[in-house]
DNA sequence: TGTACATCAGTGAACGCGCGTTCACTGATGTAC
DNA sequence: TGTACATCAGTGAACGCGCGTTCACTGATGTAC
């Protein structure tokens, strides 16, 4: 995370110029998005020339899917820390905590990360494969993962039955991965954080009931 | 619709260019979504030097504009389709009907011409604002306000109470427009257009369910 | 401990590309008299 | 009905921009002996 003395470099090796490019790519991600992960600007904002990338990505698909992943790595951290706060309880009462911190994470992380957020999901994720350690967070659980756990909790306590479990991860992350979208880039984009919220939990809401309806 | 002769144009004047832009521009979306919306290559296709498009369009951002316009008019007009062809009934079968009508029709435009569907978004609509007739369908009623509509036939049928219809348009808009974008773009673009269908009505089944839970 | 040399990680200069946009212009059109 | 002329809709050439990428190179590093 430390950059040493972006620019001002005195040592002809740079040290670790693959961990600053993907930093200064991971910025720039954050700035403005996917679009704005631009190679010559990472190497001039490490302090080396362009070509110099070309040492360690590829090319500059390489270094945006290396940012898309630092990304999607973040929003796990992010989504890890709600799973955290969940206080110990009954079985149905944690599962319901599982699947609302998910959305939550999920939604907060756009909000706060626009830029990151749209990187991550600027390469599409293969969300069968949980994903090398890169794309989780502390926990080592994929936020699809978390979701998972959740959904196979709903069946285990017996408020979601089980012939509705599967694919029921892509209905509830439909709603709330549209959901942020409206938030961050969409028509919702001007409604204050507060208000956001309050919406956000009634998307929950709604995946939850729609879920475990009899 | 007809583009007379591109790029074999013999007269001078061309007759209809701004029209012949915006088809152009247009067919460039369906083809690449809405970064393929290029200017010169407009023109190139309509057989006219770059710079003559300054006589109808102020510049780049003005015709994607144009061109986000007549695709939210295509996914109306699509949307209407399906509205067009639901039987008459009770009033509650036909609310649920007109529900499932919008997000259907919607899933189905996105599949059937992801690239407009891409270029519809990227000018974030005013959902608030019905829009000009150049965002709507035959019906007149854009697909925000069918939405809108049909949910209100929820709450005067009695299937939904009205404390929670406010906003409730977002979070039946979020999960099919999550949808959306996995099918098009994100981890489900692999599954076959069947079983796509199927989850399809799977989402707005939880949408439903969510909406008139007691 | 010292030196030769292969290897690695950077540099400097340049390339072609295609874009959006502007300039001064010319050909066609339609209206006034 | 004919002509002068303002207006409109195009053209041709060029601009600057910043990008990704490649070339031949040089400085630093570390290992073998």
């Amino acid at each position: 995370m430390t950059t040493p003395a972006e620019g001002q470099r005195q040592n002809y090796h740079h040290g670790d110029l693959m961990q600053a490019l993907l930093a200064a790519g991971v910025d720039l991600a954050r700035e403005g998005g996917p679009d704005a992960v631009v190679l010559r600007e990472a190497t001039r904002r490490v302090g080396v020339s362009p070509n110099a990338a070309y040492r360690h990505f590829a090319d500059r698909d390489a270094l945006l899917d290396a940012v898309s992943d630092a990304a999607l790595a973040q929003l796990a951290t992010a989504i890890d820390a709600h799973f955290d706060a969940i206080a110990p309880g009954d079985a149905e009462t944690v599962a319901r905590a599982h699947l609302r911190a998910v959305g939550t994470g999920y939604v907060a992380f756009a909000q706060d990360e626009p830029g990151l957020f749209r990187a991550a999901f600027f390469v599409p994720a293969d969300l069968h494969n949980p994903g090398t350690a890169a794309r989780s967070g502390p926990s080592g659980r994929s936020p699809f993962v978390l979701l998972a756990d959740a959904l196979d909790e709903f069946v285990a306590c017996g408020i979601m039955p089980s012939a509705r479990r599967p694919q029921a991860e892509f209905l509830a992350w439909s709603a709330v991965h549209g959901f942020a979208l409206l938030v961050i880039d969409g028509p919702l984009r001007a409604l204050p954080r507060g208000q956001a919220d309050a919406v956000t939990q009634r998307v929950i809401d709604m995946v939850e009931a729609g879920l475990t309806a009899p």
